[in-house]
DNA sequence: GTCTATATTTCGATAGAC
DNA sequence: GTCTATCGAAATATAGAC
């Protein structure tokens, strides 16, 4: 499952991640992909079946990424387990997010294009169980609404607030001081 | 500037619009546009020189809706006036994305899109301005970061919870029920 | 594994009749 | 204001040599 990090094929994930996040999916051919990496758009075909499986696979890093903070979500049934469990799961997302940028980056700035994979059987065998756990949270019932918005927004503060941090408040404020506040900040959020 | 509701051109804008959202604008052909509409792709260009046209005409919808509120944030200089306007500025900001969720989601739906727009003369002299003024505020050093990060957070929960809405809390969720929960979280941020 | 060459399709845009 | 017909460009994908 995990490839050599050094492979032709890790290379192609990389570049055409960066590739992504600049110029997105659509307007990215593969003959610029294959072009930065100096070789022709045909040999990509050896690697890769279609464009599609590129963004499949770079899809599929950030479910191997969130397999561990999702896993326990699932756990997560009952009201109160689920109350006590939010501040330090918003906690790992900070640090994924930080940790994964251009993962995330690529996630929020191409929805459009990842509704084409959702029928590949690959992601569907990946995500059926993801949606299943988040289900189980966001749409529990036993949860007081009020509590699965405050989560909702919880991470949406996060993503916000750290994907665009260096548009949003400058290029010159450190990354890891935002951290801070955005944990400071959505901790007020899904604590009672 | 405001074209009759019923005219053909505006008929075009909010059929692209629909489109737009569920295919992506790459992904939407003029063809389709048309289609729709009982008219052929030709026609479309007795109303707009190109297809990005369409786009920037659907983005400075966006911006007609934010005027009223740019213009105060505009005017916030001091620590203390901003501190004390971004509750208001924030239910503002939950009004307007609950009247026109189409045209938010089509900017968090296409960021890659809109960024081919940003070199038009009319997007610049509808532009400038507001990012002049969103940095007064989030990169002003007279305002603590924490409190910038906190309003960055606030606005990133609105737009995800209110956006995603059915899909994070399921169909049967009312809008209303949720908008008051996100009103009262977010608050918490951004009011110390 | 990588190449050259090409097949195939689709799209944005234009010309010109009505 | 809408049409038919078409152009030209660019993209994905394939065939087959090396």
């Amino acid at each position: 499952m995990a490839k050599p990090p050094g492979s032709t094929k890790e290379r192609i994930l990389d570049v055409a991640l960066r590739l992504f996040n600049e110029r997105g999916y659509d307007k990215t051919s593969l003959r610029e992909i294959a072009g930065e990496l100096g070789i022709t758009k045909a040999a990509l075909y050896y690697y890769f079946e279609t464009k599609r499986q590129i963004l499949l696979e770079l899809h599929l890093r950030l479910h191997a990424l969130g397999e561990g903070i999702l896993e326990e979500v699932g756990r997560l049934d009952s009201e109160r387990e689920a109350l006590a469990a939010w501040p330090r799961l918003v906690d790992e997302l900070i640090d994924e997010v930080l940790a994964n940028r251009e993962l995330f980056i690529l996630h929020q700035r191409n929805q459009n294009a990842f509704r084409e994979i959702v029928d590949d059987p690959r992601h569907r065998a990946a995500n059926e169980d993801v949606e299943e756990r988040f289900r189980r949270v966001l749409q529990n019932p036993a949860i007081p609404l009020a509590d699965r918005v405050r989560m909702a927004c919880a991470m949406g503060g996060v993503l916000t607030a750290l994907m665009g941090a260096n548009a949003l408040f400058g290029d010159d404020v450190p990354a890891d001081e935002v951290a801070r506040h955005v944990r400071a900040a959505v901790h007020d959020l899904v604590r009672r």
